[in-house]
DNA sequence: ATGAAAGCGCTAACAT
DNA sequence: ATGTTAGCGCTTTCAT
């Protein structure tokens, strides 16, 4: 494995002159230029980045936490923040943490022995957690993981705003949401927040459902929907997000209930699946490819030692328009 | 940042024990030994993994290249294998190839920059690829990168079969296939080929479509299967991935079209999707985390400079019954 | 058992 | 414009 010293030795020149050549940095005369191309290519020299890495002091990696890349939401967002990385010469590193506990804790301190120039996490902050240790910077995607840790979000607010509207226009009475606890004042709360606030308003009732988020199964949405809808026999509508919006489609298919004239469903998050129901999943669709976009510049900024870095991104949501409602 | 030399001087000793105690290897007093973890624990001390790679001349970074995240076959493997690397002490660098041309050259590059430990590949070489001047181990998933790099698979013989014989114990006579077209002597081609001399020995005829499979998206999917359909309205049976299966449902319903009775339906890989259809769909399950632990046992017996690595590892699959046909 | 010292392969400051 | 040299922070001989 040839080194810059045999690259020198063969050009001729000292290594100070092919690191100069290789980096496009000072001054190198037209021939030690050529010489060095030359060299280059017969050793097959490859600069070793980790030696690169060290003088640095950076690994050009950034790590990316989701809960479950099985969950389409976040694999879309993992593809789409690895495109943005790599716009910014930065690299992927994935990490599911469905299955395997401590994993977060784990990457911080990859961090802290810079295989990891940075964090972006979908995911909660461990119990505990001591953000003062922590020397590099984490972006969050629509969790709080403290005040000075920036969050990038969808707009929860206007996404909530938007069911509760699509229900009271559709004329629905009562409403089975599935939908997180309010309990750890998570930004995507004010989703669940809004909706409540709006149908209270409009005298629409409604209950929540209990379900285990960590379960991700299709069969799993399907057993609970199920269940539920046995349960509240009098709902006439159901919020949810996209999968379990899907699976409750399926499940008022196989019990011959007619969507959306017995039962309207609005789903949220806008994946793709929403495209495939019959009908088509009336949802609230988040910019995800936006988020993503949001969280890697922020991230690159706070690397880059930018001034400003704002400490909240709030990407625009919208209804798209189905046949569930 | 506190170094090991900080630790070192404040523990009172030399840094070659420091690194002993730290490392486990070699001999360290009870003394020392307590001194140093003080030490460490004072000043915060976190080892420079970086300067670790660069002396070992590794990263513990192994690449996995997908075409496309947001394909659930994908997103599944991705997970599986970056669980099963994890177990393994190593990192998951992701790489979507959609969208950006060379980014398999490009990880290549790394592999030679020593960034990357290895690559786990799920798409196709790029064209005149020179695996001579690669010297870390690639394993391939379902692709033929050349007669030195492993190949892990799935028994898409049987899977062919399960398909072609679901087909003609349901009676069907006239097939709609959503194949790749054999051209690039692929393992998966194996699977239509198999299903088609099956189809032939019982005279069934079937007719192949023909769809760009660089596109991702369900509304994609739907336009070309209503297209087909359309087109071949003597068609009593569909083949295809679960993804275009499940379109293929959703145009049945929208067209009133009764599955299984009017329209049979089977598809491939038993995605968590295939449950959500009505009715569920019939289709050959891959078992894909058993593929993601083959890939990464594979590289790390050859990372390992292990004998006797296999070249070929063929997984399971199984009929995943449905209501489809 | 432990300290000193020589690298790992590169970059950048410095002297020429 | 270019060669020499001192690190980057660690691991590992090699004496002691």
């Amino acid at each position: 494995m040839a080194g810059i010293r045999d690259v020198a030795a063969y050009a001729g020149v000292g290594v100070g002159t092919v690191s100069r050549a290789l980096n496009h940095t000072g001054y190198v005369s037209k021939e030690a230029r050529e010489k060095i191309e030359e060299a280059v290519k017969v050793l097959n020299y490859h600069p070793n980045e980790l030696a690169r890495n060290l003088y640095r002091n950076r690994s050009g990696m950034i790590g990316v936490i989701v809960p479950d890349l099985e969950n389409p939401f976040f694999a879309k967002f993992l593809k789409c923040t690895e495109i943005e990385l790599y716009k910014n010469h930065y690299k992927a590193v994935v990490c599911n943490t469905v299955e395997i506990s401590n994993r977060v804790e784990e990457l911080i301190d990859m961090m802290n022995q810079n295989v990891l120039d940075g964090l972006i996490v979908g995911v909660d902050p461990p119990p505990g957690l001591n953000l003062e240790k922590i020397r590099k910077p984490i972006v969050s995607l629509d969790r709080n993981w403290g005040s000075c840790i920036p969050v990038v979000t969808s707009d929860n607010k206007k996404g909530g705003a938007l069911v509760a509207n699509a229900l009271i226009e559709a004329g629905c009475r009562n409403v089975l949401m599935f939908e997180s606890k309010i309990q750890t004042e998570q930004p995507f709360d004010v989703r669940a927040r809004e909706v409540k606030r709006i149908l209270k308003e409009h005298d629409v009732s409604f209950v929540g459902a209990d379900i285990d988020w960590n379960m991700l199964s299709y069969e799993y949405y399907l057993k609970v929907v199920e269940k539920y809808l046995l349960i509240f026999d009098r709902v006439d509508a159901v919020y949810a997000g996209d999968l379990i919006a899907s699976a409750c489609i399926a499940i008022a298919a196989r019990k011959g209930i007619r969507i959306p004239e017995e039962l309207k469903v609005i789903g949220y998050d806008g994946l793709e699946i929403s495209k495939l129901t019959v009908p088509t999943l009336t949802t609230v669709k988040q910019d995800i490819p936006q988020m993503a976009k949001c969280c890697v510049d922020t991230i690159i900024r706070i690397l880059n030692r930018e001034e400003d870095i704002p400490m909240m991104r709030v990407c625009d949501v919208e209804l798209q328009q189905g046949g569930t409602i």
